[in-house]
DNA sequence: ATGTCCACAACATGTGGA
């Protein structure tokens, strides 16, 4: 089962770079965000194509701003718009529309837009924290063993994560009290699973279209794929599709994608390694003795 | 210091958001 995670920035911007990308890639699962569309503009903009290439999809959308969706061709059930407690923003009553999940092959799913925060100190950033509280508490509710959480985080989870750390000093994202929040859902029994694959490595999600940021690889990892402990024996790969990011109007995202082993069936024994297959080494690599 | 892209209102280009 692959599940891929992916901020379009508008899907109807998107659609010439999503389709093929999705017949590509054939992920089974798809957590999308920012899609800026109303249920009915992401029904007009894809609602056929998903439909022929066998996904049953959900949307929760407002319009202009936001919009995340869940597709998926492994089941659908127990479609969640919002969590339990999500906070309103600019006032309670005003819920954005952020977050969907869904139950897909026994798997709780949720594709999130964490609030961005704006700048440090401002309303927004306190309502990020806030929003981040009410998901941890609905994570945990819910029972995190069985679950994926997906999507655009706003939040580098530590300095190696950015391209440089005094770049984003003062800034959101990298903040002590954005880290901690995080650090609040993953406690709940979640793996990052990019980061548990790519120790130390240089892997972002995101570069500003700026600058060439992408073309001199200055980005954040903000996008990312958190398993819970049903699910992490079952990653088979876990990357960023970097791909998607290059050519002609890309998302200034890029998608993240985990690939699971198919669960197993009850208990299936003792596991037995494979083979061993040393790597061999080509003739003439040695350099050249003085 | 800035560099872009997107949606919207509206029809030119400015504003807000990221």
């Amino acid at each position: 089962m692959r599940v891929a995670t992916w901020n379009v920035n508008s899907l109807s911007a998107r659609v010439p770079r999503f389709l093929p990308w999705l017949e590509q890639r054939r992920p089974d699962v798809v957590c999308l965000q920012e899609t800026k569309l109303d249920d009915a503009g992401f029904a007009d903009a894809v609602g056929a194509d998903l439909d022929a290439l066998g996904y049953e999809w959900a949307h929760h959308g407002q319009g202009q701003w936001n919009g995340v969706a869940l597709l998926s061709r492994v089941g659908l059930d127990d479609v969640e718009k919002a969590f339990p407690g999500t906070p309103g923003y600019p006032d309670p009553e005003s819920v954005e529309a952020r977050a969907v999940s869904a139950v897909c092959d026994g798997v709780r799913v949720y594709s999130l837009y964490v609030p961005n925060g704006r700048e440090v100190g401002s309303d927004h950033y306190d309502y990020k924290l806030t929003w981040l509280k009410a998901l941890r508490d609905a994570v945990l509710s819910a029972g995190p063993s069985s679950t994926i959480v997906c999507g655009d985080i706003n939040i580098a989870p530590a300095d190696d994560d950015v391209f440089d750390p005094a770049a984003f000093a003062g800034h959101t994202h990298v903040t002590d009290v954005e880290r901690a929040a995080l650090a609040a859902v993953v406690d709940t029994g979640l793996v990052d699973v990019i980061r548990a694959r790519w120790p130390g490595e240089r892997v972002f999600s995101y570069w500003d279209y700026r600058a060439g940021m992408f073309h001199k690889d200055l980005g954040m990892r903000i996008d990312l794929i958190l398993a819970g402990a049903d699910v992490v024996p079952r990653v088979a790969a876990a990357f960023v599709d970097r791909q998607a990011r290059k050519g002609t109007k890309p998302s200034d995202h890029a998608p993240v994608i985990v690939d699971l082993d198919t669960a197993p069936d009850g208990d299936i024994g003792p596991v037995v390694p494979p083979p061993s297959n040393p790597v061999k080494r080509k003739g003439g690599a040695r350099l050249p003795q003085a």
